[in-house]
DNA sequence: TCCAAAATAT
DNA sequence: GATATTTTGG
């Protein structure tokens, strides 16, 4: 799949899929590589199995799927099929004159995604992308959970660019979320038989994504700023200006509601002193971050700041509407944040600041960075550990928190937690872990007053020169329904 | 079922 | 490009 020149490439999809076919016999291979390239894919003979399983060696990453004879002189199509399983894991269709099922049966043994008769009909040949895209669902869901990326998070049901592909590669692989399998596997044939009416991708909106989004407006200005342009900026394969399009509008939404809290002037506290690097900073293991939670109740807190000077904090105060975010204003520079934790929520996370500010001042685009809460749940390795950020925000009063001020939101005592603070930017992170009950129940107890047991905590926070640049609060209790990927604004 | 995110329509 | 509406998926 990573073909090079993929990238150059703008049909749809199964178009240009990487086909080897592997066939002693020479009208057959004619036959097959007619019919293939009909379906407009990409082909690529050979006749011999040695010869096939070389190429594939060398140039494993030039292919998307294999389709071989099984009767062949120089090597049995089933020891081929064995091989390329083995050594490049790639799909293997097998393919015989005769349907005898212990053949078959063998076939599938050793690992073929299908197995055709000759002679092969061209319908089964026009579906045979499926196999590569269901290959890489099934190797993406196995991986799901543990991957970070900077890039799009797409989910599909099939590709309809290109591009796409590049997804699903293993170099640049980009977290794909699939349906349950019931989905697919119910209606596959209809469903995958047309590419065209196969879904089109989601982008998800990481931290990383939105970052870069963020990164985009600030640099154009807010006043001037455009779906098109984000994206130009932006420069991110596969994105379209609708995605962008869709992104600011969920994002100026967000915007305005901020505005309007901060005008409405309630203000939550001074968390400025409360919320001072010192308490963010310092080294934590970050490893606790990886066990998000388990069957229990676990609550997880992370956050990574960058330069954290908070300044002012655009937290909601009002108890009805609760669900949300914190975030704080740096003066000067950055932020701040509180949160709400839910319980039921189960991931609850203010992260990477942006750097714009939630208000009339950035509005009128001086320059000035601000504090954003985003939120989402994505995975990413930290040192080889998968770490999730959040950012979702609870929508329960009684639940809601602020890491700053109000602790009493925190997870009930019954519940283990964990809390961590994850210092992003780049290397250092740091956790902050309580998993005893009876740390929970201190941290339930949490109130301004707690500030010290908070500290503790911290305590190897560094001085607030270190820069936080993200902050991600996660709440883990075991049971939500709410959706926690994806940048949130709330 | 509900809700928020993202896609799509206007 | 902005906003309204619909779809999607947790």
């Amino acid at each position: 799949m990573a073909n090079p020149s993929a990238s150059t490439r703008t049909e749809a999809f199964p178009v240009g899929l990487r086909v080897l076919v592997v066939d002693d016999d020479p009208t057959w291979l004619k036959i097959l590589e007619k019919m293939l390239r009909k379906c407009s894919y990409e082909v690529t003979t050979c006749g011999l199995a040695r010869d096939a399983l070389e190429m594939l060696r060398e140039r494993k990453d030039h292919f998307d799927i294999v389709i071989s004879d099984v009767n062949m002189p120089d090597m049995d199509g089933f020891k081929l099929l064995e091989h390329v399983g083995l050594e490049m894991d790639l799909p293997v269709i097998m393919m015989s004159i005769d349907g005898e099922t212990s053949r078959v049966m063998k076939g599938v043994q050793h690992g073929a995604c299908d197995y055709l008769l000759k002679p092969v009909r061209m319908k089964e040949l026009r579906n045979i992308w499926q196999h590569v895209y269901r290959k890489k669902m099934h190797e993406v869901k196995e991986i799901e959970g543990h991957y970070i990326n900077e890039n799009i998070q797409i989910m599909k049901n099939g590709s309809d660019d290109f591009e796409d592909r590049h997804l699903f590669s293993g170099a640049d692989i980009n977290y794909v979320r699939k349906r349950k399998d019931g989905d697919n596997q119910e209606h596959s044939d209809q469903e995958f038989s047309d590419p065209a009416t196969v879904k089109k991708a989601r982008v998800i909106w990481s931290v990383d994504l939105h970052q870069k989004f963020v990164n985009a407006v600030n640099q154009i200005g807010f006043d001037k700023v455009g779906p098109k342009k984000i994206l130009d900026l932006m420069n991110v394969p596969g994105l379209t200006r609708e995605n962008v399009a869709s992104h600011l509008q969920k994002y100026r939404l967000y915007l305005r509601r901020l505005q309007k809290q901060n005008e409405g002037g309630t203000f939550s506290g001074n968390m400025h002193s409360d919320f001072s690097c010192e308490d963010v900073t310092g080294n934590f293991d970050m490893h606790s971050s990886t066990q998000m939670q388990q069957n229990g109740a676990s609550s997880k807190y992370t956050f990574t700041a960058q330069k954290i000077q908070a300044q002012e904090m655009f937290s909601d105060a009002r108890a009805d509407d609760f669900k949300s975010i914190s975030s704080l204003q740096v003066t000067g520079s950055k932020q701040a944040l509180v949160c709400d934790i839910p319980d039921s929520q189960k991931v609850i996370s203010v992260s990477r600041l942006g750097v714009l500010l939630p208000s009339k001042d950035m509005m009128l685009g001086a320059g000035k960075k601000s504090l954003e809460p985003a939120i989402s749940r994505q995975q990413s390795w930290s040192g080889g550990i998968p770490v999730m950020q959040f950012m979702q925000y609870p929508k329960h009063d009684h639940e809601r928190c602020s890491l700053l001020e109000d602790y009493s939101c925190l997870p009930k005592p019954d519940q283990e937690h964990q809390v961590l603070y994850h210092l992003d930017t780049p290397p250092s992170v740091i956790s902050l872990t309580c998993n005893t009950e009876n740390d929970m129940s201190g941290l339930s107890e949490f109130k301004p007053v707690h500030t010290n047991h908070r500290s503790s905590h911290t305590k190897t926070a560094s001085p607030l020169s270190c820069m936080t640049d993200t902050l991600s609060v996660q709440v883990d209790s075991g049971s939500s329904n709410t959706q926690d990927y994806g940048v949130a604004f709330e």
